[in-house]
DNA sequence: TAAAAAGGTTGAACAAGTTCAATAAATGAA
DNA sequence: TTCATTTATTGAACTTGTTCAACCTTTTTA
């Protein structure tokens, strides 16, 4: 599994054999059961993690219990609260396996020792966060323009991979509308065609 | 207004006398009248812009001529496409003054030698990449749970200073509403009193 | 300073999306 | 396999938000 976050970061920076294996000595590997927590709102997030096996949500419960779900991560993407773990303040979030899975986590005095050493790590993380912002934000512009017919039909579009894997109660806590409406879009276009 | 700029700098990272002149050195400042369109969606965005004076929508105009506004900028803040600019690709976005505005522009050649020479404002950008994304962030799950009246009143009270400078119009394209929405949303709140 | 343009309000009819409750289908655990 | 739990579907009543048109106020500009 560690091979699969090698490849990763061989996509956006070169690195030599020694910076590679320092940085990636850094993370430790972790199991985590379907269903499993690894990060509940109020807790301060103490890592950032590499998805190497299973998929992950990152949510928001809102005062009337409803869930927002805000990314999910599959093999190859990253998960923490970036605003706990930069800042260290508790956090607004849940992180939780939605399949069994495992993560390379590191710690956040890990990460610094790695910004402070190696510069392209920080190159690295600051595209990585750029292109994360890129798609949030297209994200926002559909969702103040478009329907959630719309939103549907470009999430399956966009995110096959995912949307093969969710449920639709996960599909509609990520688009923002109640598992039953999803129902009668599921409905129309099934009886469109 | 090259002092702003660096006070600015100043909050984020350390740099010397040298180091300041070096990067501030590589901007050029640009009036900017009321209504003057910046970039326009289908052109590549060439520069990135620090917010010295007025004010600037970021927006994208849907298949239907309807206009949703991606964030606000006024003095402190930064204005680009990040995904054009870095990428050199043609815009989704336009970028257009609400009000008289001054601006100072850093082309990209002029950013990657920053980073080239200058590791502490790859750091900079990183962390203010960073924070832009978190505010990001809590607007979409805002957008997710939250009925329009709720993201009104939360956006008079996290933004005050752009509250009084905006027009309905521009609130209502930032809330995903139609204007018209937002007209009674007011005036139920102004009888509730 | 008049005219035009832009911004704001209101109402009525409509469309989009929610809620609740009932039921069915799929999945998981014993 | 069986029972319990989770997920998905459907309909009816309701709430939220849109659209269009009319009208009024404020700001800009000739």
């Amino acid at each position: 599994m560690y091979q699969l976050l090698c490849d990763h970061i061989e996509q956006h920076v070169h690195l030599t054999e020694a910076e590679l294996s320092g940085f990636t000595t850094l993370f430790e590997l972790k199991t985590v059961g379907k269903k499993q927590i690894l990060l509940k709102a109020g807790e301060v997030c103490r890592f950032e993690g590499f998805v190497t096996r299973g998929m992950f949500r990152v949510y928001h419960i809102d005062k009337n219990a409803a869930e927002q779900i805000l990314y999910f991560a599959i093999e190859n993407w990253w998960i923490t609260d970036i605003d706990s773990f930069t800042n260290e303040r508790p956090s607004q979030l849940f992180i939780e396996a939605i399949e069994d899975s495992e993560v390379l986590l590191i710690s956040k005095k890990d990460k610094e020792f790695a910004y402070a050493n190696l510069p392209k790590i920080e190159k690295l993380f600051r595209v990585m966060t750029q292109k994360t912002h890129v798609a949030l934000q297209r994200r926002m512009i559909d969702n103040l323009g478009k329907t959630a017919d719309q939103r549907y039909a470009e999430f399956i579009e966009r995110y096959p991979q995912l949307f093969r894997r969710l449920s639709n109660l996960q599909i509609a806590a990520y688009l923002g509308i109640s598992h039953e409406f999803l129902s009668k879009i599921r409905n129309k276009i099934a009886h469109k065609k």
